[in-house]
DNA sequence: GTGGTCTAGACCACG
DNA sequence: GTGGTCTAGACCACC
């Protein structure tokens, strides 16, 4: 259920943020659920707890799960993020334009890229021998 | 010419090479003119010379420069650089639609985002048109 | 009489001294009258008995209950009680007051805030006066 | 210029966040100037390097520094923050004016309480032997 | 030198 | 069993 890329320049715990996330987002992990704990989680993973317990800190910061001493960890509510999450990907779309048009690229073409980038989904990143599989649900 | 922003977490070398590839875009920097020399650039910046270094050797290998031994760099074919950028950023849309697919976001409601992402872009404290300078070339 | 939140972030058997200390507070509890057993509280409160073991261990410890060989735990003196949980209030606003001078707070600022706090409560989703009841007692 | 309550049941990381947030409103650390470096710190306090690095990444979420790799941390723009800070002690006062409603402390009696607690502030905890000194700026 | 991430192993509070 | 904190020691990217 969770890949980690050991390639990936980004920080194992954050692709675990991001992945569960996703998870959520999805419905997988539904609302009020329990999440795995943080040590069956890292074992499954193969990588130490103290890197899950981060990412659950995070999440939880972010308040996508809460977590209670001696009981566990569980999900939030979603609604509420999904409202956020889209908010972020706005000012990323952002971001995204303002280089666009330092290198002379103009609305249309902008809009005909973003058009086809949303269409022809192609899996980014073909699965390189090297990414673990594990937490089959 | 260039503006670094200290209080960025970006790293400085990351600047330099951003900016660098902005100003070919642009054209101020010309098709096969010979760019600043490693020493010089730094001094104008004041800051450390491994830094412009590190810069350039980013460009370098990213084709956006060439240099030839015991003469500088020089700003390479422009053209094909400017097709590699925009193909970059197909991506970077590419992964942002992929994104916005798994939180729900429909064709529609995503393209007219990314079109009020191109046309209103209020960057707190922007400096258009005529920028600051701290490099004269 | 008795409402656990299961997503407090703090330990259920703090809820439950709370509360506790509340329904004596309020009389609801009378002097010298006798506690609910452990084994039934925990049972009415769908909990673990040894929280609620830990939790009178707490109201004795503090003094709020004694407890008598064999026969069970009872209110103590609420009259005590009262003037001690207020000197406990004045150590919080004391504390609260010395954070306010540090970051340059003036005494009527915070005279101001004070009085405007126990004025306008709003609580999200707060249930006044007709309570939600976990327990008949 | 920091102490540590190695008694206190409050994580270090957090007494660390907390002072170094009182030195920057106090002005001891001026906006912009550089922070003492992780290592340096948590020698200081002979406490673990990454402790600090909690407190400091603590500190970053909260806009109070700015960290660059390599470079170092920051002390951010105070101003913005001291109005943070006056809304979060809003709240504490509001959730301690509704704490001494339900045990009864009418609007008068919380007024003077708070007044005195604003004039007579005596240092709380007498220096307990036990707390560490370290740290002489 | 700096900050940032990760591992390994320990201890605590809670249920 | 759970989550949360801390230590010790390592490696990386950056300047």
């Amino acid at each position: 259920m969770i890949l980690l890329d050991l390639k990936d320049s980004r920080p194992i715990y954050e692709q675990v943020v991001e992945r569960l996330q996703e998870l959520m987002m999805l419905g997988i992990l539904e609302e009020d659920s329990q999440m795995p704990s943080v040590r069956n989680l890292a074992m499954e993973l193969s990588i130490n707890p103290n890197t899950i317990q981060r990412a659950y800190g995070e999440l939880e910061r972010r308040g996508y799960i809460y977590s209670v001493k001696g009981r566990g960890s569980f999900v939030g509510s979603i609604r509420k993020l999904r409202t956020a999450k889209k908010e972020e990907m706005e000012k990323k779309l952002g971001g995204l334009a303002k280089e666009a048009k330092t290198i002379g690229i103009m609305r249309d073409e902008f809009m005909a890229i973003a058009g086809q980038a949303y269409d022809g989904i192609r899996e980014s990143g073909q699965i390189s021998g090297e990414e673990q599989w594990a937490m089959n649900e």
